[in-house]
DNA sequence: AAAAGATTTAACCATTTGGTTAAACTAACG
DNA sequence: CGTTAGTTTAACCAAATGGTTAAATCTTTT
């Protein structure tokens, strides 16, 4: 197994994750990814048993790459506000360098559910440090109280939506491609800008 | 034709739009909404005569259902905070009883964005009403200055978002099937307030 | 360079799936 | 009552699709 490039089974990730984040697991043939990745489609499936597994291991993959890096930061030790432009800049970022994981993940998880279980729930995702974080704050009057589901879903909302109705915004809005882009670059400053108003006294 | 209850015609669009927008296209098996219909496979293409047709049929009424009413009460002649306040309510109370429906188009969309050309363009929703708005107010020195854009993107990310996270929001935040309910109750109140804090100079 | 092991391919297989057909059933109508 | 038109079904079909197999090729080892 000489390391040229890209071995055969990084090419076959790569393909795959392409394909399956962009047309989800239904509409995902393994034909496709055999094309993407310019090999035969038995090949698929000497490296990765079947198209399940070949899933699993994109899912997953996407999960652990991104979901730790998110949480990471709003569960660091520093200032909440600054805490909030970090997370926004991130994410944001994050999501213009992947335009169709956000989609991807919410739609396979809403298909099927149980997918969770394996995968989110072994991130185990602390929302405690961000709760306390925030009660904190609000017990010494800095900031307007509120819930840190709603905190948390607000701050999210307005990060990730753009990217999955990105079709229909830049349909209704008659944006073309560098206005988007343009569009997502000042939320990086407008989404925490909001949310930091929303609970400053 | 003796008007029983529902006919037939009406029985499968209500199966069929009940089983795609849960499973979306890709997802959906023919026999999956004869299933749902307690019907036969056969019947289905007796009506409607393919699986796309079928489709298209659910897709063009949803999209023609929802948005329409949605530009309506933006579009209206109303005091800006006052719209702000009534969209927000009637789009959640709508996804509230329809939490498919966000997903569902979002997806589709993304992945067969040509089925933008019939639908959405034809309702043509009017950006240049609401732009002309919050121009209008930003000028008269009653709002912040904000992008039409933006300010969409945000009251809609906020109020659509949630739905299309559902499963993982309630996975993260350890919310039962109530719990969810209440937390999208409470947004009715809270996304305008955001939203009009946002802009309120 | 020959044997052994890993990698890649073409051809093939079984199942699923969208769609068709011809027959059966039902309701209206002369 | 029987004919006709509309409705529903069981059985069937062809194409697509996930997966397998056995042979071919390439790498490494001796």
């Amino acid at each position: 197994m000489s390391e040229n490039e890209l071995n055969t089974e990084q090419l076959i990730l790569k393909a795959a994750r392409k394909v399956f984040t962009h047309k989800g697991f239904d509409g995902t043939r393994m034909q496709d990814i055999a094309d993407e990745a310019g090999i035969n489609k038995a090949l698929l499936h000497y490296y990765f048993r079947s198209k399940d597994k070949l899933f699993e291991a994109i899912f997953t993959d996407v999960i652990r790459t991104f979901f730790p890096q998110l949480v990471q930061v709003l569960t660091a030790d520093a200032d909440l506000f600054e805490k909030i432009r970090l997370f926004a800049d991130k994410y944001i970022s994050i999501l213009a360098a992947n335009p169709d994981i956000a989609g991807f993940v919410f739609h396979e998880i809403s298909v099927n559910p149980h997918r969770l279980v394996g995968n989110i729930r072994g991130i185990g995702v602390n929302t405690d440090i961000i709760k306390k974080h925030l009660d904190h704050e609000i017990a010494a009057g800095r900031i307007k109280p509120i819930k840190m589901e709603h905190f948390i879903a607000n701050l999210v909302s307005m990060c990730v939506f753009p990217f999955i109705a990105k079709p229909v915004l830049m349909g209704i809005m008659q944006m073309d491609n560098p206005a988007f882009e343009q569009f997502i670059e000042e939320r990086k400053q407008l989404v925490p800008e909001i949310i930091i108003n929303s609970i400053r006294l």
